[in-house]
DNA sequence: TTTTTTTGAGGGAACGTTCCCGCATTTGAA
DNA sequence: TTCAAATGCGGGAACGTTCCCTCAAAAAAA
């Protein structure tokens, strides 16, 4: 009897590695038969619902590994019950900082391709002028529950309190635009804010002769993410450093309460050897300032390919926008949560976005990809 | 009796429609029981399998259009054993060419994408230094009878006669790379390459005094896409014709034989004044030469982030690359045939990727993602 | 009028999973 | 020894489609 039933596995294993060869895809079923088992076992091996004897977990185990069983997902998501709820907490957008509204394009842009899957996204927003915006709403995210949260850490004290909560509730997150170092966070999609602005010291040098002089404008709202300003301040001036730059690089901070008067700002710091602004935010403010003044011989910089530094970009007052990628930032996160929630593939920690630079000439092939 | 039915069905109704408030989604099965009809004859309106009255199907239609049904793709993709073909044709990639390596990366990403949605994809290759290779892949193609190819119509008459075969064929297909006018292809992603040479004047025009000189290098290998270097050329001489440049440039043609002596020919060419050299495709072989003669104060841009370029960014030999994406193409493109095949979406027929401005401090965030 | 063909429509299996329920068998406590 | 609880496992419905098969009724042909 004992050699019956071994022979009979026999022949249905040949059968089956048989089948293999014919590239038939394996399901669940296979491997039932196989193992002599049916296939609601399979199943509470796969997933460790446990109630299976140690030993025919193994065996399932190890023909899933010959098989090279690949559970088929569209069965998968069709069967399951389970709705994914994501939330995602962002900065809300406005006119004056239309920033946000790019990634929140590409959170939808992946909404639209994941919904199908079962996924539901629900979307949070806080105010950059005020901390307590973004506690009130992160607690509403905990009590709702979600299976897996994207948000950008503006506030460090906050965001890390947060990032603990959802620890503590096993609810895996994901930084877009910054980070913060020490986390537990899942994974990072954002800029490197050093290399932008070493980039954008390279870009600048080739317009600039032996003495020429640099300006680098802060707008410093105490509240935003300020360190973000200072990396890229570094990155520039060490640029310079690592090339021998014989020139004069001036600092320049501008409070929100300056802004009335940004425009005598400049002219005071403005000299004859005066060759690049380098404008560690968007540059449409000063931008609207130099047109005023008379752009010659200047060559001005500045981030993110928005709709007011746009204009700038257009009328070639503004010669180069860094950017990194707003979109693809909330594209990629929101598919990464989806691949690993649902897809239990393994996510990448950090995910640098390329440093972009645009111009007049190729700002419209950036307008509204998700790449 | 005629009473009692209406009242059934606007119960039935109300029901129904109390439900798309509360968010479910609604399937096949509630649009027959709206309809009185079964779940069959849905699906026969819905995808044209006939037999159906008119009267019927309008009211199925109408009822689809209330209730905004979107068929479920997984149970879709699940239930049809309709396994969609894809072909895909590109010149193969050798070490002295190795451009053809990304896009056929990018189409592998994609792959693995879809393939759990039942596509697979079969890729033909082709030789750029022998047409005939070109018919033979492609003759390949129509007689395996894809459901839609990818293509890179670089051999001009012949790639119109195989768009031609296939709109015969009723085979939808999708350049990539390049792209030819008047021809019914579903899609094209590739680059626009007039604009990459308008954009590398620009980056040019930063470096140049008010009389200096550029050369730009043609490698010109009749056989290969002459038409792409030639946009190239244009666009950076009209950028300096918009731009008023007072200063020389010098057109350079090498041709295969004449590569052996390319040191002598760029020294014979070179000037004082010559202060940049623009490279209408891959830059490494004039950069192994400068590199030998000794570069100072000149600009060298080229094409493509391929290892070879790769490798005289680094050491400051190259100072830009402009890069189209040549995996994105590959990955947009096999992503459009699914979306037009399986998913029924609209395709935009021109796709110009971004034009990338690639450097030694951004080429890391470039080198292998999709995007 | 009778028979055949066409038209319109329903029933139900199948796709590859998930997951609930039920049922022996074994284990352990009373 | 008895019986409740735990363990190991199988059966089968359900998920939302596709698509084949069947079948009555109507239309056309005989």
């Amino acid at each position: 009897m004992f050699r019956f039933v071994l022979l009979k596995e026999l022949f249905i294993s040949s059968l089956y590695y048989a089948m293999i060869g014919k590239n038939e895809k394996t399901g669940i079923n296979d491997i039932a038969r196989l193992a002599n088992v049916s296939k609601a076992t399979v199943d509470r091996v796969l997933y460790n619902r446990g109630r299976v004897s140690e030993e025919t977990r193994e065996k399932i185990l190890s023909i899933c590994k010959d098989l090279n069983y690949q559970p088929n997902i569209l069965a998968q998501r069709l069967a399951s019950d389970k709705i994914y709820k994501f939330a995602v907490l962002i900065p809300e957008y406005s006119r004056d900082n239309p920033y946000w509204k790019y990634p929140l394009k590409g959170i939808e842009n992946a909404e639209k391709e994941v919904e199908s899957f079962g996924i539901t996204i629900k979307k949070y927003f806080y105010d950059l002028k005020d901390i307590n915006s973004f506690r009130k709403e992160s607690l509403q995210i905990l009590t709702s529950k979600p299976d897996g949260v994207v948000f950008a850490p503006e506030f460090e004290r906050e965001s890390k309190e947060f990032s603990k909560k959802c620890d503590h509730n096993k609810i895996p997150y994901i930084y877009i635009d910054s980070t913060l170092p020490k986390q537990h966070n899942l994974s990072y999609f954002g800029q490197n804010t050093y290399q932008g602005g070493y980039l954008a010291g390279k870009l600048l040098s080739f317009h600039l002769k032996r003495y020429s002089e640099i300006i680098i404008l802060n707008f410093a709202n105490e509240l935003e993410n300020y360190p973000h300003f200072m990396d890229r301040e570094k990155g520039m001036r060490d640029y310079f450093t690592n090339h021998h730059f014989h020139g004069k690089i001036t600092s320049l901070n501008i409070h929100p309460d300056q802004e009335i008067d940004l425009k005598e700002i400049i002219k005071g710091k403005m000299h004859r050897r005066t060759r690049g602004i380098f404008i560690t935010s968007s540059a449409h403010k000063v931008a609207r300032q130099i047109q005023k003044i008379g752009k010659r011989n200047l060559l001005i910089m500045g981030y993110d390919l928005t709709t007011p530094n746009i204009k700038y970009l257009k009328n070639d007052i503004i010669d180069f926008l860094i950017c990194q990628k707003p979109i693809t930032q909330g594209y990629l996160a929101i598919n990464a949560l989806f691949d690993h929630l649902v897809q239990k593939k393994e996510i990448q920690k950090e995910n640098f976005m390329p440093i972009e630079i645009v111009t007049k000439e190729n700002y419209q092939y950036y307008l509204d990809s998700n790449n």
